[in-house]
Parts: structure tokens; sequence; C-alpha cells
DNA sequence: TTTTAACTAATAATCATTATTATCTAAAAA
DNA sequence: TTTTTAGATAATAATGATTATTAGTTAAAA
């Protein structure tokens, strides 16, 4: 995915291609952590510094109903964002809350024979496993 | 997993076996639905009707910290809670945020198989599907 | 039975997220 | 290119689920 194929669904949906959504899709993509609205918002604003927190959010929500970002929820945290939208692993630090994303083709296959055994055809999916890293084990 | 288990695991780890505390577990347990807090304070209330709903919350971070439920949160909606903690599909609807529980060995297999290929040993996991259910689709 | 650390209940406080709305702009049409 | 306007942004206010606080209560060990 890049930022011709992302104009190209947002037009092809009814939506504008504005800077600001392309900016804050390009930062989620670019970015090897999970970021946060806030954190994509202090990121994004050093290029538009009029940028509102509350259009971050906007934003996410349209790309999540988009299909091209998925959103994680944690307790006691605001929620983290990633543009990886196959079947991977997240393996996730209850410590310090780092997620480490896992790619690989065993997930992809087990993913659609799981589809196929359960009859449903996924639009997204989510899959954690819960340990504490390596500094946090300590 | 019974009463009887969790008075157990809670005086193990120094934790008093009170009576909220067992009716929360309990009522989550036989609940089909995955209960939000809120449920959960109104269901166990008809019981004790004093129980607080800072209480529930209280209890379901300790029984998600002795690892015997798991909080799933989505969007706009309140976390919703379940006693389920071997690995299974949970299937989401977008639309009306219903939650079903799908168990099978394939998923159990494919689990020590994910620990294995990136050695790993998980506290908990989660693994969610999302579509539309046949009442949403339409 | 007594003791006490741990727990509950009530309430207040927090803060991530959502709602609202005046202003602005992408992009289609002239 | 200029105009038009539906849709988008930015600023601010509002919301509400969750967490913090604390005085009174209780499970369970001695």
């Amino acid at each position: 995915m890049n930022r011709k194929q992302l104009v190209k669904i947002l037009r092809k949906n009814g939506y504008k291609a504005t800077p600001q959504r392309l900016a804050i899709f390009e930062l989620i993509l670019s970015s090897k952590e999970h970021p946060t609205a806030e954190e994509i918002h202090n990121e994004v604003s050093k290029k538009f510094p009029s940028m509102s927190l509350s259009t971050v959010y906007q934003v996410l929500h349209l790309l999540q109903d988009l299909g091209q970002i998925m959103e994680l929820k944690f307790r006691g945290q605001s929620s983290r964002f990633e543009t990886n939208t196959t079947p991977h692993l997240n393996l996730i630090c209850p410590g310090c809350g780092k997620i480490e994303d896992y790619n690989s083709n065993t997930i992809v296959k087990f993913w659609s024979k799981l589809e196929n055994e359960f009859d449903f055809e996924a639009l997204s999916q989510r899959i954690d496993g819960y340990r504490y890293c390596d500094v946090c084990k300590k």
C-alpha cells in the first residue's frame, strides 16, 4: 500500500484525498511502532502545524472504515494503530505495552483455513499474544 | 473452572475469596454473551443490592491479573469480558457488536505451533475476526 | 474471639474520545 | 481558469467509561 493507492481508494469511496489524510496514513505506514492518536498528532503537526487532534481521530475512523488501518485497544492506554491488515501476530507486553509484529505464512494459511472451517470472510482480524518482553521480565 | 478452583487461586495469591468476587466470576462464567461491566453490575446487584459498580471494575481487574478472564475492548463500546481463556476465535459484528465464540482443536493446535515458531509462551491470547452477522448484513 | 490487612461502596476525578459548528478547500463543472 | 459546493478541517465543548480516593466493613489468620 502506498500514497497513490490510498488516493484511489478514497476517491472511489467518495472521499477527498486531503493532505491531512495522506499525511496521517503515511505516518502510520512508516512507523515501526504502533502510534497512538496523540503520537500521530505530534508527528504530523511538524509538517502541518494547524492540524487538530480531532482531525486525527476523524481520519483514523475513516481509515478504519475503509479497512486500511487497524485499531488496537488496551486497558489503561490510548488506542494504537497499524497499517498491517494482513493476518499477523501482535506480541504485546503487559508490562510496558510494547507491541511487536510478526508475519509468517503459517499465520496467513491458518487464517484462511479458519475462514473455511467456520464459513466466514473477515473484513479484518486481530491475533494477539500477551507475554512479558525481555526488559519487563526482570 | 468453577467456584472452588477460583477460591483456591485467590487464596494462593493472597487475596480474599469474597462473595462479590465469586459472584462476579460466576456471572461471567455462566453468561453466554460477553457482558460489560455495567451488565455484570446489573445482574449481580439482584443478589447483592449494595454492590457498587466500582467494585465490579476492581474485581474485573483482579481476575484479569490472575489470568481468569479476558477483556475485549472495541471502539465506541464498553469493554466486554469472557472466561474462555483457551485459544479460540471471537467472531465480531462491526454492526451490532455481537461476539460469538468458536472453539476448535485447529485453533488450539495452531496456537502452540505459533508459540513454538516465535519462541514465546503466552499468558493469554486473543483471536478476533470481524464480519457482519446475518442480521446486520442486510 | 480477636485482630487486622485487605476489601467494598460511595463518590469524585480523569482523560481519551466524540460531538458540534464555523470556516475552509478539493475537485467537479462551467 | 474560475466558480461552485459538498465535504473536510480546526477549535472547542461535551461525554462517559474507567480510575482514584477514602471511610467504613469483613474474611480469615492467630
